[in-house]
DNA sequence: CGTCGAATTGATGTCATTCAACTACAGTGG
DNA sequence: CCACTGTAGTTGAATGACATCAATTCGACG
C-alpha cells in the first residue's frame, strides 16, 4: 500500500472510488535538481511525496533564492493559487533529492468531490492547514529573531536537519548562510 | 442594499436565499479602539466591513504589536484557522475606527452551501484568494527591503495611506515608525 | 491654551550582510 | 593513488540596514 493510497483512505475514499480517480494521477519520478515547475509557468498539477524531498522557492531581483516550503514524505506541494486562478506562479519547484512523487491534475479535486462528497471536507481542511501554516511563519517572520526562527524550523522539520544543506535552512530562515553558522556557533555554546 | 447583500448576490446567491441566512448573521458596531477578538480565544466569527476598518494583529514576547491584515469596506476579517480548528487564537481583532461590520456565524458556510451549491465554489474562491495574499506577503518579508515593502503596501492598499497612523503602517511592515518615517524622506527626496 | 499622541530628527547600538580568506571534504580525471 | 576542482561550512573584518533612545516639533482636541 504506497502512502498516497493510504493519504486517500484518510480523506474517506474507498478502495473503489480511488480506482476511479487513478487516470487523473501518475507516479513521476526526479532527478536530484530537476525543475518541476518555473516562474511564469501556470502550475500543473500538485505533488504527493512518496518519497525524496522537493522544495518551492522565488527568486529576487539580485538573484538571491528564497526558500518557501520543503515537502517531505507525505506532504503536498504545488501553487495553488496559480493553479486556482490560472495564473502564471511567482515561485520555482524543484527537487533538493532524487524523489517519488503523485502528481495530480487539476481535474481531480473535482472528481474525487463527484465520487465522495466527504473528499470535499477533507479538501477544506487542507486548505486550511495550508493557511494556518502561512500565517504562523509569517508571524513569525514578523516578530522572530534568527535564532528563534531557527529553533522553529528544528522543531517543524526535525527530520530535514540532516538532509538537507545548511544554506537551504538559511534561506528559508531568510539569512545568509555566514549569519546561520554563527546563529548555531552561538547556541552550541550556550549549551 | 447593502455592501454584504450585494457580495452574496456576486456569490451566486438570491434575494429568497439570502432572506433564509439572515438569522446567521448579525449587524455589529464598534467603537474605535474595541476589541473584537482576543488572543486565546476561539475565533466566533467572520466579520464583513460594511464602513469603518479593522485590523488583526499578534504581541510577541517583548509586548511589540505586529499587524497582520487590515480589513477596510468589503473585506472579510476572522482567524480562519482558529474557526475552523476550534484553536485559540494566536492573534488580536480590533476597530481602527468606529465600524460596522455584518457578523457571521460559523453555521453560515454550511447552510449556505445547503441552500445553494454555488456558495461552497464562492468560499474556495475566497480561500484561495486568502493564501494568494499571505503567500505574497511572506515573499515580501522574505526578499524585500523596508522601502519596497513600503511602496507595495501603498499600492494595496492606497486609500488606507491618509486612514492610519504611520506607526501602523510600520507595523504592518515589520519595521519600527521611526524607520518609515525615514523610508518615506528618502523616496521624497527621490522624486 | 495646554496636553497628549504622532511624527521627525540625530546620535548611537545591534543584528545580520557582505566580502574575503581558509578549511574540509566529495567527486573527477589523470 | 594522488592532484585538481568545486561546493559547503566556518571565521574575521568592514559595512549596511534597521532599532533604540532621546529630544523636539507638530497637530488634534478637550
Amino acid at each position: 500500500m504506497t502512502p498516497f493510497f493510504n493519504f486517500l483512505l484518510k480523506a474517506g475514499l474507498s478502495q473503489k472510488e480511488i480506482d476511479k480517480l487513478k487516470s487523473l494521477t501518475e507516479e513521476k519520478h526526479f532527478k536530484k535538481g530537476e525543475l518541476i515547475l518555473r516562474e511564469d509557468e501556470v502550475c500543473p498539477a500538485t505533488y504527493f511525496i512518496e518519497n525524496g524531498l522537493l522544495r518551492s522557492y522565488s527568486i529576487d531581483d539580485s538573484g538571491k533564492e528564497h526558500i518557501i516550503q520543503f515537502a517531505p514524505e507525505q506532504w503536498l506541494i504545488s501553487n495553488r493559487s496559480s493553479i486556482f486562478f490560472g495564473e502564471p506562479s511567482d515561485f520555482f519547484i524543484d527537487a533538493v533529492e532524487e524523489t517519488t512523487a503523485i502528481e495530480i491534475y487539476p481535474g481531480f479535486l473535482e472528481n474525487a468531490v463527484k465520487i465522495n462528497g466527504k473528499f470535499a471536507a477533507f479538501n477544506d481542511r487542507l486548505l486550511h492547514n495550508h493557511i494556518r501554516q502561512l500565517q504562523k511563519r509569517l508571524n513569525l517572520l514578523l516578530s522572530a529573531t534568527a535564532e528563534k526562527r531557527y529553533l522553529d524550523f528544528i522543531h517543524l522539520y526535525p527530520n530535514l536537519l540532516n538532509r538537507i544543506p545548511q544554506w537551504m535552512i538559511a534561506s528559508y530562515l531568510g539569512i545568509t548562510p555566514e549569519s546561520l553558522s554563527r546563529v548555531r556557533k552561538e547556541l552550541s555554546q550556550k549549551s
